[in-house]
RNA sequence: GGGCGAGUGCCGGAGUGGCCAAUCGGGGCAGACUGUAAAUCUGCUGGCUAACGCCUUCGGGGGUUCGAAUCCCUCCUCGCCCA
């Protein structure tokens, strides 16, 4: 077998292995043979988050190392819910929602596949496509007796209790834990051991939060072993691997993964292309090397490049530039990643008037917008004051005239002052005024 | 059940009869500068008005007073202490 499995090595460069089990034998494991590598996402929303992300990214690095990458969906799990991180009793979905939160969020991942397969045809790797898998298809089907005599039985009560996740809970006398999320450990254990004996899955990811979890899975699947077999010993035995990255940070201390805006989200209908453009783009110098590693493909020797090109000329920002559009690729694709580059390019001129009609509504198609009475525009027009109060960028009338007072506002990219009516003849396009407050904040007025 | 204390604008927190739309800080928004960054500086931060000014706000309701966030009554909520 001539695999190039530089998998650990890659994961180990761009700083994302926290924790591993046995590294060692792990290395050796992934160099000897093409392996199944999972990594869990909860199904509790439609799609999911930037946040997520890294995990995605570790199954395709897995996949462009020429191994097997395995997606599970909790969609069992995700019925419970994960008490780790969480201060408070989660609310409960029911199984249809589940299930149309996997579909959902399948979709929203087709690119990311598509992009690590070129990959992979790239480093001349034999690609084995991504298999996902959705938990409750085992969980489901698993009886509650069944579960007790079966996997209850290699669970220490003792043990479990010990676990800062319970235990933050335990001691936490106004949210308590049901015994329902104290099972959820269980469950997710299991899953590893269902995976490997089922389709031959010898390793876990995920991000350090869910180290307990992973080794309570590996350690369910010696037991497993050890109780079938004599020999507990045995190489299959013993081949269960976990391995962890770190949450990532920001330099400045703030949570990963919101924008202005709110979550950055990884479906193109909750963030769109763009905004999820600029995300990246917005990130800090501090950032920017840890973010090139974890969330492109390009290897750690071109960041490096990357990166003392943009030391000598940071005001150029084109490790930022190279990240936003590497990730905007890899997520919806290189047409939406230029469009949003030219939605960018046109909304950061301010100058929208020579853009077409359809180019211009793509480009503003995440703005707010409103519906109007094109009658208003007739004879003297009408008074911006007015519209901009009926608009999001000011919430009253009083503070539409700040804006134009501080100069704030501008119509069709053309600053605007108090005195300004609106008029036909600012119609781009017969149909629509494009305004805009301070620097990033436009809202579309239609009107018919 | 008893005692004490507190509830103010997005948040923290002043104010204890008129000068209070309410000090100040944080946050937020905008402008200048800049690299669509950071830092810094400036302005704004209940609503209406071109403006004088007017209207609605200080846990809810009621009252005293020419006048209340400020005094009284009552209700609600929260914190602390004692049973």
């Amino acid at each position: 077998m001539t695999t190039t499995s530089g998998f650990l090595l890659d994961m180990t460069r761009r700083g994302l292995v926290q924790d591993c089990t046995d590294s060692a034998a792990l290395d050796t494991h992934l160099n000897t043979g093409t392996r199944k590598a999972y990594a869990g996402f909860d199904p509790t929303a439609d799609s999911l988050t930037i946040g997520n992300l890294v995990g995605v990214m570790a199954l395709a690095r897995f996949q462009i190392a020429g191994h097997q990458p395995v997606a599970l969906m909790g969609g069992g799990t995700g019925l419970i819910g994960d008490p780790s991180g969480k201060s408070a009793e989660r609310t409960l979905l029911d199984e249809d929602e589940v299930r149309a939160n996997v579909v959902s969020i399948e979709e929203s991942l087709a690119n990311v596949w598509d992009a690590a397969a070129r990959e992979a045809d790239q480093a001349k790797v034999k690609k084995h496509d991504l298999v996902t898998v959705n938990n409750i298809d085992w969980l489901g089907k698993l009886g509650y007796l069944e579960a007790l005599r079966d996997i209850g039985k290699f669970f220490s009560v003792n043990q479990m209790m010990a676990r800062d996740s319970v235990k933050d809970r335990l001691h936490n006398r106004e949210q308590g834990i049901s015994y329902t999320e104290f099972s959820y450990m269980i469950l997710q254990a299991y899953d590893y051991a269902y995976l490997h004996k089922a389709c031959g899955v010898t390793l876990q990811m995920g991000g350090s939060d869910q180290w307990g979890n992973i080794v309570s899975g590996a350690d369910l699947i010696r037991r497993f072993n050890a109780a079938e077999s004599a020999d507990a010993d045995s190489p299959h035995a013993l081949n269960a691997f976990g391995l962890t990255w770190p949450l990532i940070t920001k330099a400045d201390g703030g949570k990963f993964g919101k924008s202005e805006s709110g979550a950055v989200w990884l479906s193109a209908h909750r963030t769109s292309a763009y905004a999820y453009y600029q995300f990246w783009l917005n990130a800090a110098d501090a950032d920017v090397e840890r973010f090139l590693k974890v969330f492109t493909f390009l290897p750690v020797i071109e960041i490096s490049a990357i990166m003392t090109r943009h030391g000598a000329n940071p005001g150029a920002r084109e490790a930022q530039r190279t990240l936003a559009q590497h990730a905007t690729d890899i997520l919806h694709g290189h047409d939406a990643r230029a469009h949003a580059e030219a939605a960018a390019a046109a909304l950061f001129s301010g100058d929208v008037t020579r853009l077409s009609l359809g180019t211009l509504l793509e480009v503003l198609s995440s703005a707010p917008s409103t519906n109007h009475d094109r009658q208003q525009l007739a004879g003297d027009g009408l008074s911006l004051i007015d519209l901009l109060a009926q608009t999001s960028l000011a919430k009253s009338k009083t503070e539409a005239r700040q804006f134009l007072t501080d100069g704030s506002v501008s119509i069709n990219g053309t600053k605007a002052t108090l005195t300004d009516r609106l008029g036909l003849n600012h119609l781009l396009h017969d149909q629509i005024i494009a305004l805009r407050r301070g620097k990033k904040n436009w809202h579309v007025t239609r009107w018919a």
